[in-house]
DNA sequence: ATAGCCTTGAAG
DNA sequence: CTTCAAGGCTAT
């Protein structure tokens, strides 16, 4: 469990200077407010530690209001927007990183008067604050041009670690229990998914890490499956009859392989740019990178397309409106693998994962290839990380291990379905 | 929705 | 008792 206690850093760095301003003379003067110096959110005048750091009004009321409600937010301007009290309300995603980088927390919180030695303590460590900047209040040039503010779309970040605010419910519950799991797929000895070595290592520490990991991966995937989302939606108005069927019988097998190889290509060039921006992906070397993504394409389509497998039925919609439906796959990519990629999509989409947890899964799987890598040592790297981020966020939506072992069976289909997908050839008939 | 002010209750 | 942060209230 996360505690912050006097030792934590949270405490460090107060201006206590003025702590004895009350009894100067011997006398009691008029009540002087404490300095708590400024907001280590915004930089605004702090009025007190608030969630475990010194902080303003409004930081606090914005770290509360976006935990009781879950809030989700989403940065339209770079991910690097300058918190300042000018600029605070631009943006919500940005703030919220502030305060998590902060350290604001619900685990820190703490009633009743600071214990002197608490104070002392924290008197000591005013020069390791001291050499910041203090002195330049002026908002800072924000980089970050209102573009595109079509916030229409419901697809936000969640800010927040606790899936409610129950007191007692607020950390992520990892049931020690479920410590040895392994994550049978492209090795069956491979002990992917165990809990414990979460637990061993320092969550707290990490748990930044992970956020960041898990917004910017999350970002990345809506905007990748910006296009498949819109057909997401019209599969649902063909499938509740609002809208037409999508089917046009009997186009020419010619026209379907075409189809396809233009999805492939298409897929396969977003994917080469997703990859590059995921975290961590800057650092390999251009054939690692073009290994990694050549062995991914067809896995990689899965999981961009997953919301497209519905009933059993496939709704992709390719480049010229036709719908590569069961029957068209069929007679593209053969009855086998046809079978195969339903199948798999039926068990994949039956577990409910979450686009937090699909978004984690792609550099998840990425760096989970195996092959003879120039530096196998740095992917293995990420994908612990990876992995980590993962994990927790599983932790977080207080998934069981059968759900993870199933998860790990159904991805361990993909392996074989993808050297399928990619082996496939035009056969005239 | 935000943030300043006020009340409440915990804790030294 | 006092001090303090959380949470409530409410004018913007």
């Amino acid at each position: 469990m996360i505690q912050i206690t006097q030792n934590s850093t949270n405490l460090m760095g107060f201006p206590f200077s003025n702590l004895d301003q009350n009894c100067q003379d011997g006398k009691k003067l008029a009540k002087v407010p404490f300095n708590f110096g400024k907001c280590k959110v915004c930089k605004d005048k702090a009025t007190g530690i608030h969630y475990g750091i010194p902080s303003c009004e409004g930081c606090k009321g914005f770290f509360k209001r976006s935990v009781e409600k879950n809030e989700k937010y989403v940065c339209y301007f770079g991910f690097k927007c300058e918190i300042t009290p000018k600029q605070r309300k631009r943006c919500k995603f940005c703030r919220w990183k502030a305060c998590l980088a902060a350290g604001m927390s619900f685990e820190g919180i703490k009633m009743g008067r600071i214990p002197k030695i608490e104070k002392e303590r924290a008197r000591f460590s005013i020069d390791s604050s001291s050499n910041e900047n203090d002195d330049d209040d002026t908002p800072r040039e924000d980089a970050s041009p209102p573009i595109n503010s079509d916030s229409s779309n419901s697809q936000m970040v969640s800010p927040v670690y606790y899936s409610n605010t129950n007191s007692t419910d607020r950390e992520p519950q990892i049931d020690t229990q479920e410590q040895n799991i392994s994550f049978n797929f492209f090795e069956s000895s491979s002990n992917f998914f165990n809990f414990q070595s979460i637990l061993d290592s320092d969550l707290e520490k990490n748990r930044l890490i992970f956020t960041i990991l898990r917004d910017r991966c999350y970002q990345l995937y809506i905007q990748y499956t910006e296009k498949y989302e819109k057909q997401y939606e019209k599969a649902l108005r063909v499938i509740n009859k609002i809208e037409g069927s999508l089917v046009n019988e009997s186009i020419p097998k010619k026209v379907l392989w075409e189809n396809f190889l233009k999805e492939t290509f298409d897929h396969s060039k977003s994917l080469y740019a997703y990859a590059k921006q995921l975290p961590g992906f800057d650092t390999l070397c251009s054939d690692d990178f073009l290994k990694i993504i050549n062995s991914n394409i067809f896995i990689m389509f899965g999981l961009r397309t997953h919301k497209l497998f519905i009933d059993g039925e496939h709704y992709l919609i390719h480049p010229n409106n036709v719908q590569f439906n069961r029957n068209n796959m069929y007679k593209t990519i053969g009855i086998d693998l046809t079978n195969r990629v339903l199948y798999y999509h039926a068990k994949l989409s039956s577990l409910n994962l979450t686009n937090q947890e699909i978004s984690l899964l792609v550099p998840f799987m990425l760096t989970s290839t195996k092959s003879d890598f120039v530096d196998p040592d740095n992917i293995k790297y990420m994908n612990e990380y990876f992995k980590q981020a993962l994990t927790y966020e599983f932790s977080l939506n207080k998934r069981t291990s059968s759900f993870i072992s199933q998860l790990a069976q159904y991805l361990s289909f993909t392996v074989e379905i993808n050297d399928m997908a990619m082996n496939l050839k035009y056969v005239d008939s």
